[in-house]
DNA sequence: ACAAAAGTGTTAAACTTACACCCATGC
DNA sequence: GCATGGGTGTAAGTTTAACACTTTTGT
């Protein structure tokens, strides 16, 4: 409920309103969903499967960048906020319809997109690949994952008297089967008369669509950025039931490290809840079940 | 350096390319430009004069909401990045040429503007205020410092079984000189299935511009939380050369709390260099002049 | 003298880190 | 038996939070 009243006379301004006077851009969400994958089964009989990251991508079958592979999105419609459009397209390439869902960062670089003047939102979605279902994939529509790898090639440092760059260059990986696509990103923070920014700029870019690979390499360090510091959007990579080893292994796939269990516990212990349930493993011990404490997340507890 | 190479069928395809086929919004960048404002003199003779939080806002000239206050900003042009726009539009408001701008939040409620579809990007904007010089009021502008209060008014937890909602009402309130502006915003957190989700709703409304209390409120979080979590961002409100009371001055404000002093400065030391200047206040001992310590704030030190 | 702000030291509590150790299972 | 993951305990180190206290200045 607005006070403000418009007047006739706005009324009548409004009328005669033309939005077309400024150029517009043409407006699109882009997701990039990420999941826990298994790698193949496990060969070794006590070893559980291998997992990794995987995203979710689409081989496109129209141009521009036909046969390439580009994220899930679409544009917007009129009548909807851009995380309607961003939630209505998840639905319909992955038929999840509760995920988590979050912007992460507009990209509008005048060149993005051959088409013309494109920009794009773009969103971190997380799923649990297990509730996930493939949609067949249609001449326009094959929406796969990929696994996904990221590297700190290098890192340089130019450091003058009261402005420093530093530069970091990004190895992406990403595979599927004998489908393999590489980019190379590179970031620079700017540090100017003590103000910072940071650009991007793709270096390489071998079977990307787009600024894609950009945008993948950003929604990886916004995802490993927000595990470092709260972990609280990892559960979102799982089903509603998990054991406590399949959440640190979400947590190290994602930031590539190795964690020390009994610390990682003790961290997790007040964002979850024990349940009576159990499941078994090949060649050890049974693990219980376990369940997030609702109420811990929204008391904003173990920040 | 893309190796993506176009072939002549995708430039034909190109060439026919209609971009009008799809509805498209008008873009604009909406600043919300932060500083520490001094509220008067001193009256009494010891005592160091009132800090308060300002926030920059333009009258509006015409419709619509002619009359009302608006975030400054403008629309987005199509060479262009959005951060561009927001950076251009700010130098011209402000004279400003350097200052921290980040992006929080879009905005793409389809009411939000009479005008139509119209979208905007929020920035967070930070500047000193003393560097900071006023553009003279023409007609369409009006640029002014407004001081910003907001206060949480209630809260209200509906917890179901799987679902949690969390109300919070934000009192948003703004003056200067007699002019006084007013809202009351709802943030409505969402925890269904374990998903959380955020969305604002303007309950009251008196003297703002389009759906501007809810873009200034959630710039006015984003600030605080910002703060909470490094303080780095803090530095960019204060001259080269500050003291560190006046730091500590900027974080309570923005905080809305008083924070102890020699906790306090154990915290900043790492991201702080001594010189030698020093500066007298009034019946009081004068106190050493800091700068930012780069080298701390790029290695990410103090976190 | 004295109030205001500048600035230092000291302690207990809380959290993090690293490591050592035992348990249960299927082959 | 034994490798693998499940699970607990404990001690050292670091960080945070709270408080007490001294210094310097202009009126």
């Amino acid at each position: 409920m607005k006070n403000y009243v418009m007047s006739a006379e706005e009324k009548k301004y409004l009328k005669g309103y033309d939005i077309t006077q400024y150029a517009r851009p043409s407006l699109t969400a882009d997701m990039a969903v990420f999941a826990v994958l298994t790698e193949g089964d496990s060969k070794e009989y006590r070893k559980d499967p291998k997992k990794r990251l995987g995203i979710l991508m689409i081989r496109r079958g129209t141009y521009p960048y036909k046969d390439c592979y580009a994220l899930p999105g679409g544009f917007a419609r009129e009548n909807e906020r851009i995380e309607d459009t961003a939630f209505r397209e998840l639905k319909e390439e992955t038929s999840v319809d509760s995920a988590f869902l979050e912007p992460f960062g507009m990209f509008s670089r005048p060149e993005r997109d051959p088409r013309g003047w494109i920009i794009s939102q773009g969103f971190l979605a997380l799923v649990d690949a297990d509730k996930y279902r493939v949609r067949a994939g249609t001449d326009a529509w094959e929406a796969t994952w990929f696994f996904i790898d990221v590297e700190q090639e290098e890192q340089n440092k130019h450091v003058h008297k009261d402005k420093a760059e530093i530069c970091t260059r990004y190895r992406l990986k990403m595979e599927r089967d004998a489908t393999k696509l590489s980019a190379l990103v590179e970031e620079r923070r700017t540090f100017c008369s003590h103000h910072e920014s940071v650009e991007y700029e793709i270096l390489e870019d071998d079977g990307f669509a787009f600024d894609h690979a950009e945008i993948i390499l950003r929604a990886y360090l916004a995802l490993r950025e927000r595990t470092a510091q709260s972990g609280r959007i990892v559960f979102d990579l799982l089903p509603e039931r998990f054991t406590l080893y399949s959440l640190q292994e979400a947590h190290e796939i994602i930031l590539g490290e190795k964690l020390l269990t009994p610390n990682f516990r003790r961290k997790m212990a007040p964002l979850v809840i024990e349940t009576d349930e159990m499941v078994t493993g090949p060649g050890h011990r049974p693990a219980k079940l376990f369940r997030r404490n609702l109420e811990a997340f929204y008391n904003n507890k173990g920040e």
